[in-house]
DNA sequence: CTGAAAGCGCTTACAG
DNA sequence: CTGAAAGCGCTTACAG
């Protein structure tokens, strides 16, 4: 490999004849300096091509203007609009974002929150469900503890209160009772969940907001009617095919993701029955690509990019009381096409 | 806002009673440290919650472990699975990857790349499609250039050649001719193309290989059956329901990116015409969501996680010529169901 | 306005 | 094996 051979301050300063102090005050704009020694250093470094070294500036105690965002995978449309929230404050605020995908890999979101740590960026946003898993969020604690202390600004979206940081958490109990009773006004009696692993927050509270309401009006949801798949789309195809191969009883099938439901509506496309026709569709989120499917899809609607700027508003904005900040979001049910009364 | 106030390895190396240079060797494995001190060392670290200052470790000369990943936006499913194939190798590599989002704004992109060589990031990927735009490639190459003679790594997907850089392309006009042969073969001799903007090189290649291999059929394709509009899903609705308002003679539609496709087949949808009964559509890239949407579309299979692979790949491999590489990447034509034969 | 100097928190030869 | 010291490249009081 190449030497690697940087242009210092020091070589700038050196070209313009000037002290790295003047220099440095240039390039910065930090304070008046003479016209004829400002042209000097300016064009030295651009003759250069200096770059300053972050590291250096940090050290020597210049502020980082780069966020760090971890997500469980960028890829995840639900994601995506999330951080397009994000990005629209944190670009309003001067700051750059760099984002990181954890794949749900415990070991490499700590090793995500510790990068950022060392590097001291002024703020850190944890986006997606947590696990039930004390271990991980005793280690996540041990680095965000610290972090927080030392000034770090973090907040989280959709996830497990028990870190007590400031959080942006969608109401999905309410979201998904409201949706249940939404299908129960449908005329649905027999339901079936494609349900992600239980031990993930937002799908326990999902099914517990949709078992609760279908329970208010008397209809029991089993545990047999609950398949636990993958929280992805391949999921959501695995769950509904295992469902209709055992002969499905359910005139709706309530997936905890439109992600899921997407593989679902695959899935029984794929098996040759029809929606709303056969079955029932509904999912949860409202990512935008649903309404391109067909038919397009019942859900619930979470305003996903604000749930992205609120968690960034979060961390920029002062907390100026003792206690971490909730602030809480609505969802809305929105009837597509992928459901349908039942005749009786 | 609270003191900042950070542990340091001269605290840990107080709290152990042994020097700075002894804690730093014990907590980075650097060398032999006798049993007793290593395990005060280790105490007092964990402890206190150190985290080493990674600026400082940096400016002292260790190695940093972060690629940065630059592209037009990571809620783009086409980037999404390539980020996979970066992030996949990148892991293997005991490597993190950050990623950022530029929205096409070039000056953001600058900003980014102009970060990562601050912070001396070992390597820098950009990807996506750039510009046929001379002062942008000017301002990026002002950066890549000191960066790559510093040591740095830079590897691009999909870019312009005139960066000079290694490259991994796809064969956009060779993927783009195949597609019209195969549609040509199904008959169909009218057709229109949904573009996106004309200085994309991605978009002019595959332009330039359709329009050729109609050339090559006696074939016609002029400008005006070319409808240059948002290089996304709502600039393929708009496109698609634009060319049907002015009354569309063609009996395929081609859209140079699937996320196109997918606009515009729902515009289809909405206008109530049918595919492939009224027309056909057929995409690029293969993005895995066009397996869900009905019908499933006809496309070319671009290996995009392979991409991103090769990508990393080359920016981790030592480039032992005087000259940048470039990976050549084939497309597959995959003939799915939103294509059909002309009845004649 | 400008410069010399100290200091940010590490790592790594260099002595012992 | 261990420690004192120098140095990485900046910024910012502190003098002038």
């Amino acid at each position: 490999m190449a030497e690697r051979t940087h242009v210092t301050l020091q070589d700038v300063a050196r070209a313009a004849a000037v002290s790295p102090a003047t220099a440095s005050r240039v390039l910065n704009g930090t304070a008046k300096v003479r016209d004829d020694l400002r042209e000097r250093v300016q064009d030295a470094a651009g003759r250069l091509a200096y770059a300053p070294n972050a590291h250096a500036q940090a050290l020597a105690g210049a502020s980082r203007p780069t966020v760090g965002v971890i997500c469980h995978d960028v890829s995840d449309p639900y994601f995506a609009v999330i951080a397009r929230g994000i990005m629209r404050v944190a670009g309003d605020n001067g700051l750059l974002v760099m984002l990181a995908s954890t794949f749900r890999d415990a070991d490499r979101e700590v090793a995500y929150v510790s990068m950022l740590r060392a590097q001291r960026a002024p703020a850190i946003l944890l986006i997606g469900s947590g696990f039930e898993d004390k271990t991980w969020e005793r280690s996540l604690a041990a680095e965000l503890g610290p972090y927080l202390r030392g000034g770090g600004r973090v907040a989280v979206v959709s996830r497990h209160r028990s870190l007590r940081v400031d959080s942006v958490l969608p109401e999905n109990r309410a979201g998904a009772a409201a949706l249940a009773n939404a299908l129960l006004e449908m005329g649905h009696r027999r339901f079936a969940v494609l349900a992600g692993p239980r031990a993930l927050t937002t799908v326990a509270d999902r099914i517990a907001g949709f078992r609760s309401a279908l329970a208010g009006a008397g209809v029991p949801l089993s545990e047999e009617d609950i398949v636990e798949c993958g929280f992805t789309r391949d999921g959501g195809y695995a769950g509904m095919s295992s469902l209709i191969d055992r002969g499905m009883r359910a005139t709706c099938v309530f997936a905890v993701t439109d992600v899921m439901a997407i593989g679902a509506l695959t899935a029984l496309r794929d098996k040759g029955l029809s929606v709303p026709g056969d079955v029932s569709v509904a999912g949860f989120d409202d990512i935008p690509i649903v309404r391109d499917l067909t038919p397009p899809l019942t859900t619930v609607a979470l305003p996903l990019e604000q749930l992205g700027e609120q968690a960034m508003e979060l961390a920029l904005r002062e907390n100026s009381g003792r206690r971490s900040r909730i602030v809480r979001v609505e969802g809305r049910v929105v009837i597509r096409e992928s459901t349908g009364r039942v005749r009786s």
